[in-house]
DNA sequence: TAGATTGTTAATCGATTAACAATC
DNA sequence: TAGATTGTTAATCGATTAACAATC
């Protein structure tokens, strides 16, 4: 089955890195086949979903024995893309930008971040763990020179649309935002919101439902 | 409507601060009602969405009109729980910890990292943005002490199932996980896993989606 | 009144869950 | 063979979208 009618799921991408992680701790421990099962109990899911998701990915099983697991790691390493990789810029570089910079969980996934911007000056010409810091207004230009598709906004929020706006003239075509604050952009563009206080907030109403 | 029986849905919860921001900067101009159109209209969602989502939090609007905007902002600040204080923790104060603690928008949202945790001997009694690092072994206690419910985990993935156990001995009743790994905790205690990367991956999915 | 907007009921859609035949 | 597991088809569930009557 072709990559472009597979269906594009949310949920599916969240749950594939963690079947991963599990599988080549079960192939380091010798093991070479797997049940759904099996791997259900131990993320403490339903076996259906591990089926399904593996029927989405295009990975086949044998009844009875269950999957092979290098096959069904190469899959879902397919899937997720992690062969390719995606070059990201980042604007705003404080304390949640540089965290950002210093992440060492991007390589492993296909992606790097080739450049951060800051509007403080003197910040411009220095390194955050070897990632070059340029002022604001080299921006639109080097990433349309790198061609550069995805951006990274990690500024306050009052100034994350002029950004944005920044980021559309330069050609990209991924916006994935940490300002709390909806972004006008083209339909062309995707916006990715990443509002922690979100995630936080759906944590505690979760506590107070589960009480 | 009492709060216990209202619908607890992830995507409400994450549409209402986008609601929340337009209705402040709309009162500052000067209105004092909205109809579900004019917000959805600056959202880019549907109407039909906003109205559903205001019925959800018990908001009534009036035909012809729309919506009371103070009214609305304090349906979805209550809705929230904004005026309530929720007291975290946090174990891991690298990079990413120090941010977190560092970052500004728990307050206005009704949360404070009132202590952080380090297994680095030479973090202990030192203030990231004026809050206390303690060393790991304090924090049982601790969070006993306190009577905290919410635990951050902002450690490497190998630790992170080590730092669960004890905040689930330690009473946590909902962990937000930033480690790239499933964590084992009885079924009383929440996770909210919060996997940077899969974000990225999902954003990446729908531009390729798009195209 | 006329018409814009709400509130409500029904339809659609996608994801999860269930049931069960096929298969090794 | 017997039984565990896959693969597939159907049912459920929740969220989104549509349709439309009620209302100011």
């Amino acid at each position: 089955m072709p990559q472009s009618i597979r269906t594009f799921s949310a949920p599916l991408i969240r749950r594939l890195p963690e079947y991963h992680s599990y599988l080549e701790s079960a192939l380091s421990q010798g093991l070479t086949t797997i049940s759904s099962t099996a791997i259900a109990a131990h993320l403490n899911i339903d076996p259906i979903v591990v089926r399904k998701d593996c029927e989405a990915i295009g990975a086949v099983g044998r009844p009875r024995i269950g999957f092979d697991i290098p096959n069904l790691i190469a899959a879902i390493y397919e899937y997720m893309g992690w062969g390719n990789l995606d070059e990201l810029v980042i604007v705003g570089c404080g304390s949640l930008g540089s965290a950002l910079i210093g992440y060492n969980g991007f390589k492993k996934r296909g992606f790097k971040i080739i450049a951060g911007f800051d509007n403080d000056p003197s910040k411009a010409g220095i390194l955050i763990n070897g990632v070059s810091i340029f002022p604001i207004n080299k921006m639109v230009n080097l990433v349309k020179r790198l061609h550069v598709e995805i951006g990274i906004i990690a500024v306050p929020p009052q100034a994350a649309q002029e950004i944005a706006d920044m980021m559309v003239e330069a050609g990209i075509k991924g916006i994935w935002n940490f300002s709390p604050c909806a972004l006008k952009v083209p339909k062309t563009v995707i916006v990715q919101q990443e509002d922690l206080i979100t995630s936080l907030v759906i944590l505690q109403k979760g506590m107070k439902h589960e009480r």
